[in-house]
DNA sequence: TTGTGTTTTACGACCTC
DNA sequence: GAGGTCGTAAAACACAA
């Protein structure tokens, strides 16, 4: 029996710094195995060639491990990006309600709001729009029809989400859940307030 | 010195080619 | 059948108390 033989069934044996060194750089030109390279690094080791194997094994788990922790990471920081922009558009809709409401106090308190915004923790998971209506001016308060009115719109696009503020003074339709929105060219001011790209830092 | 947490080594079970 | 991954035991190591 020989002493390595003999050390490796009576106890573990860490490799030296410049095994490992040997080691690693093996593994970096090539992270699997052929059968010459292992005879090769162990003979230049002066290690069973078993052990060459094992230390192979266990490094590939340790990259694998260490490439998922990596993942996890990034991933987390998107999260957090994420409920942030959220927390943010949520104080944007309020701002955005106050206003209506200031607007409109003098010739109607209706306000009306989609579920989209009083339901829904994450906005990805309902329909892509939102809408604030209010009466801000002349004519009967109704869900028929308005004069005057603000509207918050958040639609879906390739590239993100867009949220858009618009406020006309010309009628607006009530239909089901929603506003049927202004024709931008029509509408007195159609405001690009932000633009979220989820993924994105 | 010792208790404790982390890293490394080694192996068996199972899977794939 | 050789060599891979996965899960785990245990030795080796680091370090605070």
């Amino acid at each position: 029996m020989t002493m390595d033989s003999f050390q490796s069934q009576t106890r573990k044996k860490r490799l030296t710094p410049n095994q490992v060194m040997l080691l690693e750089t093996s593994f970096n030109f090539n992270n699997k195995l052929d059968p010459y390279r292992k005879s090769q690094l162990a003979s230049q080791l002066g290690v069973p060639p078993r052990q060459v194997v094992i230390w192979y094994q266990n490094k590939r788990a340790r990259e694998k491990y260490q490439s998922l922790e990596t993942d996890h990471k990034m991933l987390q920081v998107r999260l957090e990006n994420t409920v942030s922009h959220n927390a943010m558009l949520h104080e944007e809709v309020a701002r955005l309600k106050d206003e209506l409401r200031f607007l409109g106090s003098s010739s109607c308190d209706e306000v009306r709001s989609t579920n989209f915004i009083h339901s829904s923790k994450n906005h990805l998971d309902k329909e892509p729009y939102a809408s604030l209506i209010g009466d801000a001016g002349i004519g009967p308060c109704g869900p028929s029809e308005s004069m005057g009115c603000v509207a918050l719109r958040v639609e879906e696009t390739a590239s993100g989400w867009f949220h858009r503020a618009a406020m006309t003074s010309h009628s607006l339709q009530w239909k089901d859940n929603g506003p049927v929105l202004p024709n931008p060219s029509k509408s007195d001011g159609l405001v690009l307030i932000g633009h979220s790209l989820f993924g994105e830092n």
